[in-house]
DNA sequence: CTGAAAGCGCTTACAG
DNA sequence: CTGAAAGCGCTTACAG
């Protein structure tokens, strides 16, 4: 019994209206050619009786969904929790919504296997098109849709195997300028808090050239005892910090390459008994919500991640319909904000 | 342009396989009355075209979609940063993905009305049913999902206008429990931190009601002087506890109803120079990931979130197959935790 | 401006 | 065990 509910389809209303069910049909697609009367009649049966178009029937023919896949190659939980990534879900969200599509979460769904978020979109052509989320473990499933010719957008660096296209950050000249504003205050040993060493994402990468670069700038070399690793949680960044402090010649500022890691900073500091930034400055990346809540308020560098989602989304739409991406790669702007961590 | 790619269907396969394209569909079903070698074939020829079935074109026929609605009346970046909820998702999927479903997300969409991410679902038939994230939002969606004989289930308390349940954890006893050992610690006031005061969810109330009822059985009233409110957030629960040291006479033990306000009630009683648990004890209310991790160690109430959600699906497929629930309302255990912020 | 026909990719009884 | 027919709810040319 998949259903009791009885369905009213094109062919009631056309009854109901009086006219032929294919002009029901243009009436729900808006084409011009129908005389206004005729029209009225045919949305007044609509609504009398409460008729919904099936999605499924519509794209059969039009071969088509109007479903948008947005690929998380991790657990749900885990990734949800990265407030940049929710930013740029809501983004998506909206362009979508807008655009008359639905979104679709496809995550590795307790499979354990890193492909199965790509595969199950793939399996049965549910989606017109998706967003991958670039991760360290999404490369192999990106390379598997390029391989189908399926229309996918990467939320950060990607192999640009066409269709395809990638949107992130300036993230080179956000840390750059991160740095620079560190120096400028005479900071001569800056701590970096990167990624986790292996499997680590494009952005992160960027950040760390874009730091040496201005390091190179103010005619210092950058020094490798310097640089611990976490894994973009809160805790991660406290026991880095740990280890920085623990160093012999500790640094007096410390540069984490995302918001959350940051704020474990900051807490690792005071636990130390030492103060931020008087004793230590500490700078972020992203500029997540909490952020400005945060005491003190966080210096950092702001990634548009909504507007990112956004801009993504409109350019798989545009893939999907058959125009060619205006790039394979839209790098959007940072913004370095000052607040008072550093 | 929709697509230029070639679609391989059923067809092609027959042609390949050289069957008619009904077996094909047989194979594809697992019908029992396939000849071994027959089906072998078949399977050769899937393979060896990268046949994909259409989930559209099979749920046609079938009357439905294979897809269900995970409903979020608030704006995706918002709800998101609830690990509660996140956890949920994650069951959720794991149970959607075993049972062949896809989860689409629905959120209000940047439209700024509450109802339109229950409508985006009505208004093409895109899913077979729909799980309701309960919100003070949420109330007037469920109506008109019940309305329309739509299955849905709702994630948290609901009316429960058939044919739908409810599934939550145990909020009362839950909160008893915290209540009595707060009790037992010789603590005699209390001071809560609740939800927004208008539009509460329902389970807050189940909260606030453990509470009284574990104050009647020690013989003491609920005194209304100690109850102020947060909205869930870390700097709402740092106010919050604010507002409670103020008083002429504060509490001696705060527990607050989420626990990120527990953790913001935390750092308020810190910044006034008290200790946690020895000045003054707190308890949260969710055990999300980040309170074992917090310092101190962060006594609470676990919700079962990941097993609500799968409970919740595996419900709401029982209602879109036609069978019963097994309940209005499904009701989990909830959990206390001592650790050692109280 | 509006009907009648054909078809989207599949499933489901019905025969054989 | 496997074909041939009809149909799911819609759209798209094609006539008129």
């Amino acid at each position: 019994m998949a259903t009791t509910r009885k369905r009213v389809t094109i062919k009631d209303v056309a009854a109901e209206a009086g006219v032929s069910y294919q002009t029901v049909s243009r009436v729900i697609n808006h084409h011009a050619s129908v005389r206004p009367e005729t029209r009225a009649r045919v949305l007044e049966a609509i609504e009398r009786l409460n008729f919904r178009p099936n999605l499924a029937a519509r794209g059969l023919p039009q071969q088509r969904t109007f479903i948008i896949g947005l690929v998380i190659p991790y657990e749900a939980d885990y990734l949800f929790r990265d407030p940049h990534l929710l930013a740029q879900i809501s983004g998506i969200d909206a362009e979508a919504n807008a655009r008359g599509y639905n979104l679709l979460l496809s995550t590795e769904g307790g499979s354990g296997d890193d492909l199965e978020a790509f595969e199950r979109l793939l399996r049965n052509q549910v989606a017109d098109g998706v967003l991958v989320v670039e991760t360290a473990r999404s490369h192999a499933g990106c390379a598997l849709l390029a391989r189908e010719q399926y229309p996918f957008v990467s939320l950060g660096y990607a192999p640009g195997a066409p269709p395809s296209c990638a949107v992130h950050a300036n993230d080179r000249e956000g840390a750059r300028q991160a740095t620079l504003h560190l120096l400028k205050k005479g900071h001569r040993r800056i701590g970096i808090i990167n990624g986790p060493p292996t499997g680590a994402v494009q952005a992160m990468e960027e950040r760390l050239t874009g730091h040496r670069q201005a390091l190179q700038e103010a005619g210092l070399t950058f020094d490798p005892t310097l640089m611990v690793y976490g894994d973009y949680t809160r805790p991660s960044g406290q026991r880095a910090t740990e280890q920085l402090l623990a160093l012999p010649d500790p640094p007096t500022a410390i540069f984490a390459f995302n918001d959350r890691m940051a704020m474990g900073a900051i807490w690792a500091i005071r636990a130390a008994g030492r103060r931020v930034p008087d004793d230590i400055a500490v700078i972020g990346f992203d500029d997540i919500p909490a952020a400005a809540d945060f005491s003190p308020p966080l210096t950092t560098v702001r990634q548009p991640s909504k507007e990112a989602g956004a801009t993504a989304t409109r350019i798989l739409f545009d893939i999907i319909e058959g125009n060619p991406p205006p790039a394979t790669e839209v790098v959007l702007p940072a913004e370095f904000i000052i607040r008072e961590s550093a």
